[in-house]
DNA sequence: TCTCACGCTATTGTATACATTACATCGCCG
DNA sequence: CGGCGATGTAATGTATACAATAGCGTGAGA
């Protein structure tokens, strides 16, 4: 994308990942054009695409705002990344390359140093997962899957979910990485599927016990 | 959506699912913008959002034009509808009002009056079926769930495969139609998995014998 | 005092002018 | 004669001005 719809897209973007724009908030465009200096314009274009995504809601008097998820909605999202992302491992078996391999292998040995480390290093776990991750939807060979699962991962809810991992959650990742490498490398997608269900499936509960059992509201229900 | 805009969007995808706009063929803004009266301003929102849908597809250089879909593009299209329909049954069969099976038998009971007509009328059978697909989603209720099939079904080799049904298989679809809406009056929502699948995968192979057997190429690959 | 209506303000929708970038054609050089 | 580069043309990207509309506050009347 050109240059200013781009920096208008990430920029949005980046803050409702951060936190920095709490689900809810509305989002005027004249003032997010002023914030990242550019004009309506590319702002617009970015606030359509973010919607299609799922990032922004609006109303129906056509006023945008970020994106609130119920637990149902969360708990959805969780379900159809299992469904979408054990499918894209079972292609990705039939189709990842020797060179996407040794990227996946790389990356899971990122996410053990990152688990080894005296402190556990949550940011470079994070980086390697999503890397990895990323590289089983390209292995996939599927634009259109490619496309779903941006609307399901990357939610403001799972990052956070990860800042909660501790040093065995991120050893476990890594295990069911590892596994699943194998189960590519012996071009398996029946059990690529199977792994990729429960390292999902996983993910989800771990964000259960992390923000549901504690009675607080979801990190993504507050004002 | 506002007028101009929303006028723009149904224009471009009324062609594009008429088949008036071939896949391939170039989308110039203003050439569209002038076809349908308004400025360039809600042609590029149309677009942007037909992009999101998979309706257009963009150049590395922005320049927009109709999407072309390859035969592994439309079989992992069937693979997702049928993936992602499935589960929206089964959720439906959780949820569904009692209002809404109303609304099924009726649209299906149209189905069963078109196949008994004395030719069969193609055109209410698609309409009937799309309402019936459309109130399942509906049930499902999961917003999220329904744009992503959105992206799925309505593609012009779907909504032409129909026009080869003859009059057993549009008796078949009404009795597989039949069958999920027994399965949601009993709440069995591994039943009405079960028959979404099938019904899907019925309507691929319908597909394949339409067009890839025949040695032509597919619908949506010509210039 | 409560309600409805009117008008003001804030926000989004649309059009248009201008800037920027890509494509194609033509010409030059190897 | 072929490939490569420059230039003109045509497309898209961006900014801005103006139009339409929603939200809100205030005031008047019952």
């Amino acid at each position: 994308m050109s240059k200013a719809s781009e920096a208008a897209y990430r920029y949005v973007r980046g803050e409702i990942l951060s936190g920095s724009l709490s689900p809810g908030a509305p989002l005027r465009e004249e003032a997010l054009a002023a914030a990242c200096g550019v004009s309506r314009t590319p702002i617009r274009e970015a606030l359509r695409r973010l919607e299609a995504e799922r990032f922004v809601q609006r109303s129906g008097t056509q006023r945008s705002f970020v994106a609130t998820l119920s637990a149902d909605d969360i708990a959805e999202g969780f379900a159809l990344r299992a469904m979408l992302e054990s499918h894209a491992a079972g292609r990705a078996a039939d189709r990842v390359t020797t060179c996407q391999i040794d990227t996946l292998v790389a990356h899971n040995h990122g996410i053990g140093v990152a688990a080894a480390e005296a402190t556990v290093d949550i940011p470079a776990f994070v980086d390697h997962n999503r890397a990895f991750h990323a590289v089983v939807v390209e292995a996939a060979g599927s634009e259109r899957l490619g496309a779903m699962l941006a609307t399901v991962v990357e939610q403001p809810v799972v990052l956070r979910t990860a800042l909660h991992y501790d040093r065995e959650a991120i050893e476990r990742s890594h295990a069911e990485h590892d596994e699943l490498i194998q189960a590519f490398q012996r071009r398996d997608g029946e059990w690529a599927k199977a792994v990729m269900t429960g390292h999902i499936r996983r993910a989800f509960h771990a964000y259960a016990d992390a923000f549901q059992s504690s009675g607080l509201t979801t990190p993504t229900e507050q004002p």
